[in-house]
DNA sequence: AATTGATGTAAAAAGAAGAATTACATCTTC
DNA sequence: GAAGATGTAATTCTTCTTTTTACATCAATT
């Protein structure tokens, strides 16, 4: 399994929904459409950010909203979210453990160790890029008109 | 699309061709049986790894040799061989650049820093890894009896 | 309280990607 | 030339992801 299209659709609610605090609604039908998804993918979204205490949602009349600073919020928060299963799932080892073969039954203990590594250093990346930094990178390339940016 | 067991069946296959030298000739089909894999897959391996600079196979007569020594071969190495299109495979990005809406237009952008620091940290890691680590730990577990390990 | 427009989920369907298998050409040694 | 291997294209089989359908629930408005 991929750091999959769930995850920067992820993100693309996330920088949507601060982008559009105190202007607009944000539903997962307006959401659909500015990511191309189905509306159920946007309500799954939302599902497993609100889980992991990232945004609210307001049932009924609808609307998300971001209850942690994007300062607060890493892109590690965001994927653990969305994928339950961590960042094991990322890597597969076929299973031979049944044979005879000495390499086949240690093979999995052998990579262990190693994927391992793999998954900490991705994880230590991931916790630190924070959801700000792509905000900020979105503002670079379009300057929102309300800020000093433009001044 | 993961970081797949094909990687998972190659150092298994290079521990075997390692730990097999000198004592038999290794076909794709003793392999099939250690690793429970069909014989093309073992040969499709075996083709990328030799394109790679990492073993050579004997045509007609049959049997895989390293060519190069265990610490040279790194499991970035291994599985930039098996995975043509290299990391950048591992992550998935929705698209959505045809939309009216800014983040729509930018999203990709956006995540392209992010997702690029950890591919870099991945390779990082694993290109520290190498395949006499591996046979290390192997043989940590399962002595070899020629080693001096026995004494 | 009925309507409207939204969320919350389960479940089914469609699509894509991975893996296994079949088939056959080619090669080397005996 | 027979036997046993590799090399590779092409097909089939599976599994996973993604999309979609369907419907229950909810909150504000009329």
């Amino acid at each position: 399994m991929q750091i999959s299209m769930k995850c920067s659709v992820a993100v693309h609610c996330l920088i949507f929904i601060n982008e559009a605090k105190g202007k607009v609604r944000v539903t997962s039908k307006l959401l659909s459409q500015s990511t191309g998804c189905n509306p159920v993918v946007i309500r799954n979204v939302f599902s497993a950010l609100k889980k992991a205490g990232i945004i609210t949602v307001a049932r009924g009349t609808g609307g998300a909203e971001l209850c942690r600073k994007p300062s607060e919020i890493t892109l590690y928060m965001i994927y653990q979210a969305l994928e339950p299963d961590g960042l094991s799932s990322l890597i597969g080892i076929h299973s031979c453990e049944d044979r005879a073969c000495p390499v086949a039954q240690n093979i999995r203990q052998v990579l262990q160790g190693p994927y391992q590594k793999i998954e900490d250093s991705i994880q230590t990346t991931m916790e630190g890029i924070t959801l700000e930094s792509m905000i900020e990178e979105f503002h670079r390339r379009v300057p929102d008109p309300r800020s000093d940016a433009m001044k």
